[in-house]
RNA sequence: GCCCGGGUGGCGAAAUGGUAGACGCUGGGGACUUAAAAUCCCCUGACUGCAAAGUCAUGCGGGUUCGAGCCCCGCCCCGGGCACCA
């Protein structure tokens, strides 16, 4: 079973027993099985043209051996891999090459998947998937129509950047200084059709369910910052001219209303116009000019002043009836709140440092206990100048005027996020097709009366040079909507994505029915349910197929439903989850958004989707420097694997120091580790490639040795629980320095150890278990046990400190009382010279440890 | 600016508040060898010292403690994230 070679010959062992693993299908996880379940999970790689990167092993080095170690503990282990293959460079490819992106993103994949193979990860490759296959994104359309149902997607105008010059949509990465990153050419902001999914009506259930899961704190953090809750008033200022009604502002401090000496809104808010006096028009509508031509970036990071324009119209203060002039401003959002505020110059920087911009009154109203503390004060404090609330602190009065404003009925308490709705949709050709068809009010109403069970409570619509379109869903026996060849994978350059030429695809006779569709320049075929329609141009993100790939694991070849009932029953979601820290906002925020409305649907059983998460950091270049092809540092696992074979690759990546950690590459310290793995070898072989005569069944062992032994079965298992690869290689290379000196090596021992490698170096572990007359795959064989009772010890070493100081230490028995170990510090030679005379005041005893003998100075 | 991490030998790093530097790399010395590689053994934080030994030492400055790399306060530097969110 094992190879014949005589020295370590890792080009040769490697394969040999990827090969036997292949063939006996040995990481095949059962979905019918009486074992504990244990699912571990990678974030599936975009399988790049530039191929894997020793980033990947990394964290899949770290899972491999969590799976290995838990399927050696009876587990029945899912540990699966796929390819989250749509994306822009595969389009881009396209576009420059006129080949389908399919073809390219299949070439990439293979490269992945031999180069990942090479790495002896134990996936269950029968369960790969690969996101842009139509039988995996059948479920990505089927999970859309069930939020389209919900009412939790809609349509709306929605600014993206457009490149006039290329005629197309651009992404933000493909923005480099305000520029398309192609040929150069300027941007602009441009309102177009967009989907959107309605992710903040979850917004309080992802911020309140991060205490359900074990996830760094930092990433919950950000997660939390994002999605951004803040408690607040709404409050509605009367406007002058009683026409217009009044102005809603948002506020997080409502106590602070008495010190409130201006509005502002945002340039875009809609009722600027009908504010703006003539005499101010002029330079109003050449300040929302300006406001609107500039990017998010220019009015944040690079507007160091505030700037704005007043309108001329007054707002009147609820609470004492003052008149405020109404300012617009670019520092106020249209985006957040209402898009207008109050505001307090003499309790907030912004509006402080506006106030002294344009000499506009501050009134302070809110008193710390430092009465001469600098405006704006931020602080804690009571009220002054404030009517009726005068004297109260802060939060307080915060509750009492919101209340009162309640009571008459112009404000109210109000829960705010930053959290946005999620823009959902790409003018793209290589992205999983919409399942909607655009048809006329009639027809709709038509399908809905026998359609009820899968439209949305209010439809979903779009108005367009007079006309409202009305967004029919497919029916399930019409998916996987696929994406049609097209001649050109160009952007069809009035904003839409390639799709929008393929007119015989995109303008139907739609059956609503059965989903079925004929070119609407055929005659349209004789039935009541076919109708008119034009198809949906737009595709879906990137993140849509990586939001749920996690579920299709479970059961990746079903053909009716994501998963079976009882697949997702038993595996339940993963229970370790690694990844990069790259995506601890976006792509986990959006995962938990689906997985909770599949949780409130009854598809899955649980309400989140990662219940333990962990993220690798990055390996760095032997420069310290970032790895990049320009620096030319990036170090490749094909090279490391033909140079010193994939166990050492593997073995270093975690000896290199904790996971989480960023770290450099070195190409010396690697040697480390293959030396040792070259130990283990001489230990197990002799030269001519027979067991070692030094091995034998019952040899007389140390008992240190046995003990070290245990010590070492435990630390690994522990480390490797703990993901504490680093130091359970440490334990295995000390444990061997020990082995090596024995003159006999208790066979059972070196089998142990083994066992013990086995999830690290999974190849050599195989062959040296064969070689040493074992048969079967060494992970067959049940994790080793560590005697407690061989790891107990009559004599511990008792360190002696006088005043703190380290003087001296001595082997002593455990459970040396107070006194004798006194004694013993006492006639120490070492420690007496510095007792001698002196009179003690304390001594600290922590038996087998230390003892601390504390003297009058 | 705000929020997170992190600063320990020549290097990667270890250390439930209890011997700082395990393990590995590098460097030096030795053994084996005709020689080299490989392998094995010893040394390798700084300073003083022939030695025994001692002093100093975990970014900087304070503090708590019998005892601090670890806990607290104030700084400095590096990395990451957020960015006018009212």
């Amino acid at each position: 079973m094992a190879t014949k070679c005589k020295d370590y010959n890792f080009q040769e062992i490697e394969p040999h027993w990827q090969s036997f693993w292949e063939e006996n299908h040995s990481f095949r996880a059962e979905n019918a099985s009486v074992k504990p379940k244990y699912y571990v999970l990678d974030m599936f790689p975009y399988p790049s043209g530039a191929g894997l990167h020793i980033g990947h092993p990394e964290g899949y080095t770290a899972t491999d051996i969590i799976a290995r170690y838990k399927r050696a503990k009876g587990f029945n282990v899912l540990h699966p891999i796929g390819w989250d293959a749509f994306g822009l460079p595969a389009e881009q490819h396209a576009v420059k090459t006129g080949t389908h992106p399919a073809s390219n993103t299949q070439n990439n994949i293979a490269t992945f998947r031999r180069q990942i193979k090479a790495l002896g990860f134990s996936y269950d490759w029968e369960r790969e998937i690969d996101t842009t296959d139509p039988k995996y994104y059948r479920w990505t359309q089927w999970i859309f129509l069930q939020l389209f149902k919900r009412g939790l997607a809609y349509v709306d105008k929605r600014p993206v950047w457009w490149c006039p010059e290329l005629r197309t949509v651009l992404a933000n990465e493909e923005i480099v200084d305000g520029k398309s990153e192609v040929g150069g050419f300027p941007v602009e902001r441009r309102n177009l059709r967009q989907w959107v999914l309605r992710i903040t009506a979850y917004a309080e259930r992802l911020l309140a369910d991060l205490k359900d899961v074990d996830w760094p704190d930092s990433t919950k953090r950000m997660q939390e910052a994002w999605i951004g809750r803040s408690e607040g008033a709404e409050i509605l200022f009367k406007l002058e001219n009683p026409a217009l009604g009044d102005l809603k502002i948002f506020t997080t401090r409502p106590d602070t209303l008495f010190g409130c000496t201006y509005m502002v809104l945002a340039p875009e808010h809609p009722l600027v116009d009908a504010l703006t006096l003539p005499a101010q028009r002029e330079a109003v509508t050449a300040y929302q000019k300006r406001a609107a031509g500039k990017s998010d970036l220019e009015r944040t990071d690079l507007a160091k002043d505030k700037s704005g324009v007043f309108t001329g119209s007054y707002a009147v203060n609820p609470v004492n009836g003052q008149r405020v002039p109404i300012w617009i401003a670019d520092y106020v959002l249209m985006g957040y709140g209402t898009g207008a505020i109050m505001a307090v110059p003499a309790h907030d920087e912004r509006d402080h440092e506006f106030a002294v911009r344009y000499s506009l009154p501050i009134i302070q109203v809110i008193e710390g206990d430092d009465l001469i503390a600098p405006l704006p004060y931020i602080g804690d404090g009571k009220l002054v100048r404030s009517g009726e609330y005068d004297g109260l602190a802060w939060a307080e009065a915060k509750r009492r005027i919101t209340a009162d404003l309640a009571e008459r009925g112009v404000g109210r308490m109000t829960v705010n996020y930053k959290l946005r709705d999620w823009l959902f949709s790409r003018q793209r050709y290589w992205g999983e097709p919409f399942p909607i068809v655009w048809v006329n009010e009639a027809d709709y109403r038509r399908a809905a009366a026998t359609r009820t069970v899968d439209l949305p409570a209010a439809p979903v619509t779009f108005t367009e040079n007079g006309a409202t379109h009305y967004a029919l869903p497919l029916p399930q026996g019409g998916l996987p909507l696929e994406l049609p060849e097209v001649q050109s994978y160009l952007p069809s350059g009035n904003g839409e994505s390639p799709l929008a030429n393929e007119t015989q695809w995109l303008e139907i006779w739609f059956n609503f029915d059965t989903g079925a569709a004929v070119p609407a320049s055929q005659s349209c075929p004789a039935g009541p349910a076919w109708i008119r329609g034009r198809r949906e141009t737009n595709t879906m993100p990137q993140w849509a197929g990586s939001c749920w790939y996690y579920l299709r694991f479970l059961d990746p070849k079903n053909t009716t439903a994501i998963a079976s009932p009882e697949a997702l029953r038993y595996w339940g979601t993963p229970d370790l989850y690694v990844g990069g820290a790259e995506h601890a906002v976006l792509h986990l925020l959006y995962a938990r958004f689906w997985h909770k409305v599949l949780y409130d649907l009854g598809v899955v059983p649980g309400h989140e989707p990662f219940a333990k998460l962990f993220h690798q950091g990055i390996i760095l270049g032997e420069d310290g420097e970032k790895m990049s092809k320009s620096r030319g540092n990036v170090v490749s696992p094909d090279t490391i694997i033909a140079s010193h074979g994939t166990d050492t690759l593997r073995l270093y990546l975690m000896f290199l120091g904790p996971l989480e950690a960023t770290k450099p590459w070195s190409m010396q310290q690697i040697e480390g580790v293959h030396r040792f793995l070259q130990k283990v070898w001489r230990l197990c072989l002799t030269p001519e490639g027979t067991v070692n005569p030094r091995v034998i069944t019952d040899a007389m062992e140390p008992a240190d040795l046995t003990k070290l032994l245990h010590q070492t079965i435990r630390k690994v298992g522990d480390d490797i629980e703990g993901l504490r690869f680093n130091t359970a290689i440490s334990q295995m290379m000390t444990f061997i320095n020990e082995l090596q000196k024995a003159p006999e090596i208790r066979r059972g021992t070196l089998l142990s150890f083994l066992q013990l490698l086995a999830p690290f170096a999974p190849h050599i572990a195989e062959e040296l278990w064969s070689r040493l007359g074992e048969s079967g795959s060494i992970q067959l064989a049940p994790w080793p046990a560590f005697d407690p009772a061989k790891l107990a010890t009559t004599e511990m070493k008792l360190v002696f400190q006088v005043n703190g100081k380290h003087r001296g230490d001595q082997l002593v028995p455990t459970g040396l009382p107070q006194d004798e170990a006194l004694e013993l510090a006492r006639h120490h030679p070492k420690v007496a010279p510095y007792l001698d005379g002196k009179i003690i005041k304390r001594v600290v005893y922590v038996p087998g440890k230390i003892i601390n003998v504390v003297t009058e100075p």
